[in-house]
DNA sequence: CTAAGGGTTCCAGCAACTGGAAGGTCAAGC
DNA sequence: GCTTGACCTTCCAGTTGCTGGAACCCTTAG
């Protein structure tokens, strides 16, 4: 398989696989030409990965996952400590954006939104009212 | 007032103050040394960017606030609109990641977490029942 | 023979800083 | 006068996770 079918095939842009394989998630051989060529696992591995990162886990948590997904000897525990620990980061930016979202729906209810110059928003950004 | 005054009272690092200038935030005076010297609307300028940066504003959406802030003649509906546009964009991303703390909670709630190796998290990171 | 559509490498850039090196300036204490 | 330490300066490089582009090679069809 060449590194366009494996795109195709994974979803993931042939110039993702490569960076991939720049940080050591894959190691494809090479034919005579120089063309990668990749077996069925690397597809699979490559699946996994853009599923994990569509989760929202970081290069390195699925570098973790990969390791314990090859580790045929692992227990599931690691796998789910690291699952939990990124639920709780999740769950911070979750509760962090929902303040936001309320300061500034707040502020702009205040807002008249016309053509006069007042404007409670940039009061507030302004002002120390914190 | 020289850059670790301002840095302290706005509570922006030197380090980000500098870049800020070097986008063109700011643009203080220099003395004969070569200090950079603030003036006190340099400071208010620095404090404002700051509280819109922490509520989520990009540099982009900053430097139109702040041209919105700076024009007096301005009405309060651009303001309102670029607010009303993040807004829009933070429960976006509230909501990914929403699904995201939802599949994982999931996902870790069917995983037993202990030593032996079968791990419902592996199994839906590498089949495909998206 | 040429063109299209693969593939390869390497270099640069995105956002928004942050760290570090190498050096100039200033005030205080001896 | 000298040193020490806390400031300040500039510039360069690195962070994360790619993405775009240039310049080039390989293969196949018309």
């Amino acid at each position: 398989m060449n590194i366009g079918e494996v795109a195709e095939r994974s979803g993931i842009p042939t110039k993702t696989i490569r960076y991939y394989e720049d940080i050591g998630f894959l190691h494809p051989k090479r034919n005579e030409n120089g063309y990668r060529i990749f077996e069925e696992t690397e597809l699979h591995k490559l699946t996994f990965i853009g599923r994990a990162r569509s989760l929202g886990f970081n290069i390195e948590e699925c570098r973790a996952l990969l390791a314990l997904y090859e580790d045929k000897e692992r227990g599931s525990s690691d796998v789910k400590r690291i699952a939990a620990e990124h639920v709780r980061e999740i769950e911070a930016k979750i509760s962090d954006l929902l303040a936001m979202r309320d300061t500034l729906t707040h502020l702009i209810n205040a807002c008249a939104g016309d053509h006069r110059p007042d404007c409670p928003i940039l009061d507030s950004l302004s002002n120390a009212k914190h």
